[in-house]
DNA sequence: AGATGTCAACGAAGCCCTTCGTAGATGCAG
DNA sequence: CTGCATCTACGAAGGGCTTCGTTGACATCT
């Protein structure tokens, strides 16, 4: 029905969207600004507007047009986005293994105790689960 | 230093790489048929070929053309490419926090006990290690 | 030698992503 | 009202990815 499943965003939509949860639903020169600040001599304010455009096309943002202003939001969570996009990653470069895919994120970068200590909670309770 | 980077492969290219990954060095037919045997209606004998082309010129594979039917070997290691698309992944989506990613992948996918246990030890491994 | 089959190479077409220039609409200050 | 700023819309250009048809080289079989 409803759900019908939107396409994986490129980089250019991810950064995108990851300004649309970071602020909220914005506007287009909002994002735009957001992206500058991070990194100067990025994209102009037309390549956004035109991203924006296609991903409202795509399902991937919902823009309301009261305002002359347009205001954007994200159409689905961030967690729905990371979800699809781990999920992706696991069928396509890890045989369907996503322990496999956790044990190389561990394994190359460094990680702070608590996030290791959520991530061992998060084990007890899969392991109590499992059958 | 010769570990000039490598860009980051396609869908595609990465099909193939996973081919020769499991199976080793092989030539464009060898890789053409065992695509298609997971996916008859796939892609067609050049498109490989041609795809396995840029793949050279990009250092994502290399050739040995001593033989008439040439033939071909990842440049990189599986690991190796794993760990930059996970890294690649933490950092446009994840907020550059590789345990957000494990535990997403981890609720996402049912996984296997052995493979928890394995991802228990690696945890005790790092907190092991941590101060 | 001639016919047949296999192979790499090349180029073109189609599509998508990104970028940006420009035009037209709208709001605002004077 | 006029001029300026802001915003959306549109279209085109450039590059990358994917697909495939065709060509010429090479091998094999008869």
């Amino acid at each position: 029905m409803s759900e019908t499943k939107l396409p994986r965003p490129t980089d250019g939509e991810l950064a995108i969207l990851r300004v649309l949860w970071a602020r909220g639903d914005s506007t287009v020169r909002e994002v735009h600004e957001a992206l500058t600040r991070n990194e100067p001599e990025g994209t102009g304010y037309t390549t956004v507007l035109k991203l924006m455009q296609i991903m409202t096309e795509k399902g991937l943002v919902e823009r309301d047009e009261t305002q002359r202003a347009h205001v954007y939001r994200a159409q689905a969570t961030e967690q729905r986005t990371q979800r699809q996009l781990v999920t992706d990653l696991v069928d396509r470069a890890f045989g369907g293994s996503p322990a496999r895919l956790a044990m190389q994120a561990l394994s190359s970068k460094k990680t702070r105790p608590e996030e290791l200590a959520e991530l061992r909670r998060l084990l007890d309770t899969l392991e109590g689960d499992e059958e």
